[in-house]
DNA sequence: TTTATAATTTAGACAAGGCTAAAAATTTAT
DNA sequence: ATAAATTTTTAGCCTTGTCTAAATTATAAA
């Protein structure tokens, strides 16, 4: 009866890592139905769950309003990311997955409680940065390691990564920009590099385009 | 609808492994309150159980009468204990747990569910037989390597095993031993071995003794 | 600013696992 | 061979996490 107050079970950790998830983007309030989109089950579910984690300090709760996660959320849910990308790496440095495979697996293995365990399991993989699909590992006190902006050549096949500035500010370049609907904050996903150009299909707004060297070489982006 | 009759439930695991356990020793029946003793619940939650295992065909169970495992249940309790001692392993291995670290993390590492990920990680560990206490590890197949006999020499310190004849049956030997009140299913903990002479301290009845190499090198045992 | 639509919450139910108390079957002892 | 003691099962209830249907609140449209 006394830290039993301290458990999170399963679905709690789970319900968390989505708040978490659904909080990057905009930093407000994450809705009923988003959640319950996420976590692919109703939305009275959602209700139901939301209403423990509030009970339990984890997020910040108003009816009709959503949530927000609190300082307790957010380092739960990066504990349990932590877990999920350090396991991802093991599975593909050691154990011979392919980057593809191992979502499901560490999606159950995220969930083992051990301090230890994790911290010699980060040790024993040389304390990553990135999982294998290029996601920062947070650290042991729960920080992310902030992507810091690079050029688009320099971001790999099939990583993802948001516009977050030019290199050439002039009107010519911007109006490309503008012309193929990339902005501050535009999603771009790396398909594929072509070495001999080293030109670029990325998908942007679910469209699929191609991106030459130069305006590869101009656009600032982080990795997500 | 299809496949879930395939699936089997965490706590499912855990009472097959608990009957597996206690099928050791006497290949008799297990009785419901043996069982609930194991799991730390109470009978009537035991009973409860034993109907789901039942169903599924993983025991054969007449009321009032106990059970037994199916060769089914045996293979579903090999593969969870297979997991469990694997996963030992890679802690002591690799992680730097001591052996009596791993029970509590291994308990839940056992139930993780991918064919690769278990097959994986016994290449990786290089296929031991043994987990560090000396248990024997299913092979993927859920057969338990019969531990052989050996001679006492060559069991390592905190080891044990189970005295299964001699090699001198000479009567000063077999005096000797009757003496100390080692006989056939006697059970020996090898404390510590001395290097300079090769005697080692061992734990026999729960008395300490010291016994030469020219009595260890005589006596042939199984590890457990 | 009403009204229609969409989002959210509540109420009531269900399955899994567990518990307590009581009933039934089995064993042991007289 | 019965009675007493023990083991096992049944019946009914609880909690967690889920669902459907209905009620309520917010939001968008006219």
């Amino acid at each position: 009866m006394y830290k039993l107050l301290k458990m999170v079970t399963l679905s709690e950790e789970n319900y968390l890592k989505a708040i978490f998830h659904l909080s990057k983007q905009d930093s407000q309030a994450v809705s009923t139905n988003a959640i319950a989109r996420k976590m692919e089950t109703k939305a009275s579910s959602a209700t139901d769950m939301i209403k423990k984690l509030s009970e339990k300090d984890f997020v910040a709760y108003q009816k009709y309003r959503g949530v927000k996660l609190t300082n307790n959320g957010r380092l739960a849910a990066a504990a349990v990311i932590r877990k999920h990308r350090l396991w991802e790496v093991f599975l593909v440095d050691k154990l011979h997955f392919s980057w593809d495979e191992v979502h499901d697996v560490a999606e159950q293995l995220e969930h083992i409680k051990s301090e230890k365990l994790t911290q010699e399991l980060d040790s024993f993989l040389d304390y990553p940065t990135k999982d294998p699909h290029g996601d920062p590992i947070p650290d042991s006190k729960g920080k992310i390691p902030s992507t810091k902006k690079l050029l688009l050549t320099k971001v790999n096949q099939s990583q993802s990564c948001i516009c977050v500035g030019v290199k050439d500010s002039s009107s010519e370049f911007l109006q490309y920009l503008d012309k193929y609907n990339i902005a501050l904050g535009t999603n771009i996903d790396v398909l594929s590099k072509e070495s001999y150009d080293e030109s670029m299909t990325v998908k942007i707004n679910n469209i699929k385009r191609l991106i030459s060297k130069e305006v590869a070489q101009n656009l600032f982006v982080k990795t997500i």
